[in-house]
DNA sequence: GCGACACCCTAACGAACGTTCGGTAGCTCG
DNA sequence: CGAGCTACCGAACGTTCGTTAGGGTGTCGC
């Protein structure tokens, strides 16, 4: 008891700019960027709307930088997923490969929730400016599948009448989409269809590699 | 030439509330609810924004009307492929039944543009009055898709793991995100990577049904 | 030829918006 | 102790928003 409360606090809870990112995604996930007010965000945090003056430029520049935490967060988690991959020595399932991948995408999407999430169902209404800032790095990230994809098909493994880069998006909007319906067991209120992010990352990874027929 | 020049405008122009509805809907689709203004929706259409009221009762009502007309675009090309596989008398390779419905959805998407489209990448941030308006009109579609997907079911169509209604909200969502980065044959200017929607409709049925493992 | 109605106008309302400015409390460090 | 910095506040700015009120003009049925 002899660490002041203060200091704890300090290091444990969110500091300001961090709060205001936290409850801007919030925001701006739910009602887009036109509708969410710079107003609604301070109050949301407990302060003026002049203080969010004092770590960010402009409300765009809010945006783009949750926009970009979100990419952020979904790229180190497929790296993270390649490394290990890498460094595990057992023969590579590209079955197994594919569903690492996917499952790190779908808790990078459910569990960082609003800077991922945004970036889903906020972006494709987002005001020009904060497009052209943040497509650069969702481009390296959507490389990084195209490369996984490509070096399966030159493999051999996947149908060869298949176009790369289109599989890639088909699957990753596929994947992106779910952020609509899905909601992980640990969220859910009722029992009844709930069920894990990994549960989801198996289902939609059999049904990506051998489709939906019999 | 015995008909007057503007009788036949006012056949083949389309009146007043079309027009707004229209451009309204593109606007929509590109700046979502929030950051499109009735005074753009007027200036583009070529009026003043008042004379919006004399269509529509509110702004909000203007938008869900939009995305209720995009629904009812969807629904209708649905059932008439529906009807249209009925009266064939030749008997219905699964596969071709899904890749009809596949294509008109898609058809639904790209031809009839902003309002069905705006159904896709506004609805997700629109105010809570409108989507709570859309999703009754929204489920009646889903349900079709549930129907024919449960037929095949039934039929020993499917794979019996699969989740019949998880199946059609991968299945509509990854059609949906086309939206994102199709751009239909004739309309694109570059012809490298152009396709038709009949190409992609072939395209996405093959990988559904079949997945991308060779 | 005259009321009724559809359609659009000008003008303006109050509210909400993003943003700016000057100031202040508290902490750090010489 | 006091200069300097971080974090925030209160008040206000000019602008834009959705919406309303009231008026004008053309067309159509009677």
């Amino acid at each position: 008891m002899s660490v002041s409360t203060s200091q704890v606090k300090l290091r444990v809870l969110p500091s300001g700019r961090t709060r205001i990112l936290d409850e801007a995604a919030k925001l701006f996930l739910s009602g887009g960027y036109g509708d969410t007010s710079l107003r609604d965000i301070a109050s949301a945090v407990g302060i003026q709307p002049a203080s969010i003056y004092h770590h960010f430029h402009s409300k765009e520049e809010l945006f783009t930088e949750i926009l970009r935490i979100g990419v952020e967060h979904t790229t180190r988690a497929f790296d993270e997923v390649t490394e290990t991959l890498a460094t595990t020595l057992r023969s590579l399932d590209p079955q197994e490969t594919l569903l690492a991948h996917i499952e790190a995408h779908l808790i990078a999407l459910f569990e960082h929730g609003p800077y991922t999430a945004a970036n889903i169902v906020a972006f494709p209404v987002a005001p020009e400016a904060v497009k052209s800032a943040v497509v650069p790095i969702r481009d390296q990230y959507e490389q990084r599948w195209d490369t996984l994809l490509q070096s399966l098909a030159t493999s051999g493994l996947l149908d060869p009448n298949l176009d790369v880069r289109m599989a890639r998006r088909i699957l990753l909007g596929s994947i992106n989409s779910t952020i609509e319906w899905f909601t992980p067991k640990q969220y859910s209120r009722k029992k009844k269809d709930a069920q894990s992010v990994n549960d989801l990352a198996n289902v939609m990874t059999t049904l990506v590699w051998k489709g939906i027929a019999r």
